[in-house]
DNA sequence: TAGAGACCCTGTAGCAGGTACAGAGTCAAG
DNA sequence: CTTGACTCTGTACCTGCTACAGGGTCTCTA
């Protein structure tokens, strides 16, 4: 076997950290590699592929679980891949859900924002004040499925 | 003093539950209130009106920390709200950012999902095949500031 | 007055998807 | 033979909660 390569070569290619890498390896994502000698995980060109295969899903903003479904149809060439579809366009209805939702948000940030236009004394801030209000619209969005954008 | 209510009735009142209550408390956003006879937490109204500032903001999206800050300016009545705009207007920009992320991945899922129309074998799926690629866009979604649609 | 049930207490563990150590071992170069 | 760069395992931390376990308290009814 020529071409093996040790985990900091491999995240580098890769452009994650090493720690992610044995992350996925302990979340069954990645198959645990050969090792050396002195046991160091040796890679190859599989691995590599996998890896970059799992990083693409990722920032698609796939889950780990969605990203695992796809990588076990990868793994089986002659199986039918309409499932592969399906399960592309639900992640592309969660985006367009989550775009719905922030633009809500937005709308509604905008409209807090215009209670201040000048700066005042706190007490008299009409954003502060449209914040304690009990009101508002402060139903599902927390509970439900979150997201954040921090 | 009367008005005093127990935990679950605060949770109830502001539409959350019992255990976030407790979390707030350990976090700092709620100071400890008075406790009866037999250590149960009792709150007044000031209690009622601050959990649903904090609640109103959670709704809209915004961390704790955010959240800390602008509880901090409505307990100095005083002072000037200069800060609190800003914090706002760097939060509606947070949401623009994560707009624009999102948008722009739609348009990269429409674009994989076009890749693979009829329902193949999954080694011929133009989908499993792009995602194999090392080259796609995958930047700095990742590292920088996720938020994720799950 | 005793018991049932609804509430409350503290403390701890778990979720996703990593990140960030500590403390030890390995390996190549000088 | 030592230095420094790398690797190993294991564990704790992050956010914003949620969900117990194992106890205590209170109120109502029989």
């Amino acid at each position: 076997m020529q071409h093996q390569i040790k985990i900091g070569e491999l995240a580098k290619r890769t452009g994650c950290l090493v720690e992610t890498v044995r992350y996925y390896e302990r979340e069954g994502l990645l198959s645990p590699p050969a090792r050396s000698a002195g046991n160091f995980r040796l890679y190859g060109n599989a691995h590599v592929e996998r890896l970059h295969f799992i990083r693409h899903c990722r920032s698609l903003d796939m889950s780990l679980d969605e990203t695992r479904v796809l990588l076990k149809f990868r793994d089986i060439p002659e199986e039918n891949c309409g499932e592969v579809n399906l399960l592309l366009d639900k992640h592309i209805g969660h985006v367009a859900e989550r775009i719905a939702e922030l633009k809500a948000l937005q709308t509604e940030l905008k409209q807090l924002r215009s209670q201040c236009q000048s700066t005042n004394v706190t007490k008299n801030c009409g954003i502060l004040q449209s914040l304690s209000n009990a009101d508002g619209s402060m139903p599902k969005n927390l509970g439900t499925h979150g997201g954040g954008c921090h």
